[in-house]
DNA sequence: AACTTAGGCAACCGCTTTAAA
DNA sequence: CTTTAAAGCGGTTGCCTAAGT
């Protein structure tokens, strides 16, 4: 469907972007045809996924190692799954997005078969615009400053922030994370759809309990607060592995999200 | 029917993190 | 301990198509 520039390869670029002195056999670039998935598809088969960035000349592909991944990683993987987002998958991706932030692979690792690309898209193509309408900042999640003409930014293309929101008291999802290690979290980092990982998610979650009302969102709160808090309990605001795992296993869950949430409210005598 | 605009999405880019030498 | 390579992630770009004029 959509095309990437047509092979207007950039001769001397490597695949991480860096010059290169010889200039070896030209790198193809733009949409891959069904004979490059077919040899990607084969090779991966036989020799198993890694090692991408000398994949390609084992393969015999004039990609780089980035781009060979990448069509792997979010096209030929067997197990990807095609169609629409469900509505519950919808639903599901707004709820960890707004504990997660935009941390897309973390979000894609929770609904099996979507790959962080697609999910990427989706919400900049639909949901931050469904949330725009609901009043509701993309980022945040919070409302929208009640200021007239807030929301018509939203409507071209400008896909990773879709409204101007000047910064706010309470911790956006985002920057309540350690700030870069979005990435790079173990050997992996990557929470592959399906394999229901979240790796050290925890550890990268350093939220209390009154971090996670500070970004409003009070089940979150609440279910800090019926797991035993997370600031007090452990004396530093970071988050127990497992409990945050099960908090974002408890999203995956609406019975179980409300059956804490509601135990919650009894124990406290009615949060909210 | 022809042209313009907006939406959707695959692919690329640049940066960060981790592991290995 | 430092440097380098590899891998991964989020953000951005740009083409194609559909809808609107």
């Amino acid at each position: 469907m959509a095309r990437r520039k047509p092979p207007a390869q950039h001769g001397a670029r490597s695949e991480d972007g860096q010059a290169q002195s010889t200039a070896p056999p030209p790198l193809k670039r733009g949409p891959w045809t069904a004979e490059e998935d077919e040899v990607l598809v084969r090779f991966v088969a036989r020799e198993g996924e890694g090692r991408w960035r000398t994949l390609p000349r084992r393969a015999g592909l004039l990609r780089c190692g980035k781009s060979c991944r990448l069509r792997w990683m979010n096209y030929l993987r067997p197990d990807i799954k095609r169609g629409p987002i469900a509505e519950d998958e919808e639903d599901l991706i707004l709820r960890l997005h707004r504990v997660l932030g935009n941390r897309w692979s973390l979000i894609a690792g929770r609904l099996p078969g979507r790959t962080d690309n697609e999910i990427k898209n989706y919400w900049n193509s639909h949901l931050s615009k469904k949330l725009i309408a609901q009043g509701l900042d993309p980022r945040t999640h919070m409302p929208l400053a009640a200021a007239p003409g807030k929301t018509a930014a939203a409507t071209h293309k400008t896909t990773a922030a879709p409204v101007v929101v000047p910064p706010q008291p309470p911790p956006p999802p985002g920057p309540v994370l350690p700030t870069s290690s979005a990435a790079g979290t173990g050997s992996d980092g990557h929470d592959n759809p399906g394999d229901g990982g979240n790796d050290d998610l925890a550890a990268t979650m350093s939220v209390d309990a009154d971090g996670f009302e500070g970004f409003g969102d009070q089940l979150l709160a609440d279910y800090a607060a019926s797991r035993g808090g997370f600031e007090d309990v452990m004396g530093c605001p970071m988050v127990d592995d497992d409990t945050f795992t099960s908090f974002l296993d408890s999203l995956m869950n609406e019975r179980q999200l409300a059956a804490d949430h509601k135990g919650v409210m009894n124990d406290q005598g009615g949060a909210i």
